[in-house]
DNA sequence: AAGACCTTGACATGCTTGTGGTAAGGTTGG
DNA sequence: CCAACCTTACCACAAGCATGTCAAGGTCTT
């Protein structure tokens, strides 16, 4: 029952036992701990850590945006605000011609 | 047919000039131009104008986390990659007696 | 033609992110 | 008990973000 250890876990994921302590101020990856307060990283810690770096080679993507999508996850209400948002970019993205109301209205 | 022009717009919308065009430059807000090249904004710029204003009062959310939500909205790969760790967080929010499997397994 | 706008581009600045160190001290296993 | 880990707490620092301001020049309205 006993997880691996910081240097363990960094070892096997590719981070340095530092940022997996910054992961987890971040919030990101939450180890639990021993009763001495080790931090213990079991397979779940370890495939979140996997992961993360999946998302930052493959895509670019900062931690934060990681803990903005976690946090859009988890509020639906901030869901909502962003998705109000997004109707806008994606209106932007139409044709001219639809949006002769608009410039009707404007004018 | 003309829409505003950078000054009328932050007018109305609380924002400078100056973040106007660095908003356009982050792709957030992207205004048409008249002719010579003056920002011409328009029912719909305002509206975003405002309701990213509002993500950024009410939420605290970064202009870079409503970039990345446009991203996610955009890119159904990094969709999916960033699903893939949400499962993770979720699962680590599952009670402790759920994870006897995983502490076997690690042990 | 003048004044008030606008354009781009640059420089500055304060804050945050991501990352590395180092120091002082606790834990563990042989 | 000693070496090799671990803990927290700091300091440092490059890069990026969010803003402001200023300069040199174009546009528009009266």
């Amino acid at each position: 029952m006993k997880g691996l250890n910081v240097g363990e876990a960094a070892a096997q994921t590719g981070w340095s036992p530092r940022m997996l302590r910054y992961l987890e101020g971040a919030g990101l990856v939450v180890p639990d701990r021993s009763r001495s307060g080790y931090r213990q990283y079991g397979l779940l810690e370890l495939n979140q850590l996997r992961s993360l770096r999946a998302l930052r080679e493959r895509f670019g993507v900062e931690l934060t945006d990681v803990a903005f999508a976690a946090r859009l996850d988890r509020e639906p209400a901030l869901r909502a605000a962003v998705e109000t948002w997004l109707a806008g970019t994606r209106l932007s993205a139409l044709d001219w011609e639809q949006r002769k109301h608009e410039r009707l209205l404007v004018a």
